[in-house]
DNA sequence: CGGGGGATTGACGTAGCTCAACCCGAGTGG
DNA sequence: CCACTCGGGTTGAGCTACGTCAATCCCCCG
């Protein structure tokens, strides 16, 4: 699963982060320098030297459903996601698609220019409006060698994806119940913001995408929530998801589903 | 699946290397200086400065069955393998076993020092005798802030694993024969070896090892491979298993299985 | 020669994928 | 303002790949 994959980056407690739901086009200056502040790969520069890294970055905008990376292109740019939410999909050759993962604002992705690939091999989508940093691999690259804080954060940063994507190799053997609890409980960690009613996802996610989050079938994903929702674990609605018992979904993602008593 | 995981490492092409099978013992000051030269991390630095790198490490011997590194370890070592293969188990609180990797001579294992994780998660254990060079975290990490080149290295390293998780973890959902066939023929072509008969594994794995490779249970690694034996395409032994028709098993390994002509 | 890890096979049950409707609410264009 | 449409959600029925349990056999090693 997901989880931790980029605990680094969860700065971002759900509610304290501006009006989410900005106007695509909200993307002050401030707001850059903020984001570029909180990105783990700045952290340990001086305000001096993260001017010099926002001076690498431009800004661009984008809509739900916009592709901003397509498989296969050239890895030569690296974004970080300013607001709104993006999310990475891997696409096999049979047409089966993966959903990698869900990012949000301080999330980065694209090539990471030091890693070598040649082209992305994921393709990026926008889940909804929001605005972008976008930088070079050049650029970038000038900027690791420049400052060697940024070349082990990034390489902190990846370590940490290897080891989530590790675990999620290992929770595939799950049951389809554990896995989809565990895609939820973790995107609502990263995302989500309590409300009386529960917790939600923080993003619109279809039940599809769940279910290609959770590398399962769309139709088992809805019958799944249909039971939990019975049990009144979750509330569901159109792109619309309340976690309401975590605990109960947090039980069923660890052990196997027993339901009466040993 | 495995393919290209540490692509930059298998410059192994398994018969050049010394005999595999050599005594446990055998891990001679040439061969250590030899393994180091050939471990991308170092690949750019002068003879001088391996031999600086060189001094870092100690070596030591191990036996089929060796624990390693146990899970839970403080990531203290980082270890390089000179002789012999080691399997890198991942083990679920329920007690599940997923088997991430089989590494040979010139891979490294261990916690990664600045990978900032505190304790190993995963159980190193060795498949076979022979030797590992081992270093701690500071000295490793002193080499590192002082080599930039092996920063670098370091992190093309750990995303090569991190794409081939991903590569894994989207084969997750095809089905078993494929995910076998992967497997074997990853495994071959990292450390087999051809005879007149066939291409090995070049690991004496058993099918409960392929079983964890492949994310399976042995009965059905058995089967499958009962199949392909009757069908000529490989030959089954005691740890032993020999690939006769390798392009079989890659037709298998990518699209699904079709029995009959379409 | 006995013991045990490994390999093999059979029987059986089921989670979850596939195919196939059908419903509903939100845009959208006339 | 309404009809149309389409993405998203919901449900049912059937089928099968695989996991589970359980024997049995075989070879290697002490």
């Amino acid at each position: 699963m997901d989880e931790g994959s980029h605990k680094n980056l969860s700065l971002f407690p759900a509610g304290q982060w501006p009006p989410d739901d900005l106007t695509p086009q909200q993307c002050s200056p401030e707001l850059r320098r903020h984001v570029l502040t909180l990105v783990p790969y700045f952290q340990a520069l001086s305000p001096a030297e993260l001017e010099e890294v926002h001076a690498a970055f431009a800004a661009r905008h984008m809509l739900a459903t916009d592709t901003l990376v397509a498989a296969g292109d050239p890895a030569e740019t690296l974004y970080v996601i300013v607001s709104g939410r993006v999310k990475l999909v891997k696409g096999g050759p049979d047409g089966s698609e993966l959903m990698l993962d869900v990012l949000g604002p301080g999330d980065y992705f694209g090539a990471l220019p030091l890693l070598g690939q040649a082209a992305n091999e994921q393709r990026a989508e926008a889940i909804t409006g929001g605005c972008v940093l976008v930088t070079t691999t050049e650029a970038f690259g000038a900027l690791v060698t420049r400052f060697p804080s940024v070349a082990v954060a990034v390489l902190e940063d990846v370590s940490g994806r290897l080891r989530s994507a590790h675990e999620r190799l290992h929770e595939a053997a799950a049951p389809v119940e554990a896995r989809l609890a565990s895609t939820l409980l973790t995107l609502s960690a990263r995302f989500g913001v309590d409300s009386d009613e529960g917790r939600t996802l923080g993003a619109p996610l279809s039940q599809e995408d769940l279910a290609a989050l959770a590398g399962t079938t769309l139709e088992t994903v809805n019958r799944v929530l249909a039971t939990w929702r019975k049990r009144g674990w979750v509330t569901t609605g159109r792109l619309k998801l309340l976690i309401n018992a975590p605990a109960e979904l947090e039980k069923l993602s660890g052990r196997r589903h027993t339901d009466q008593s040993p």
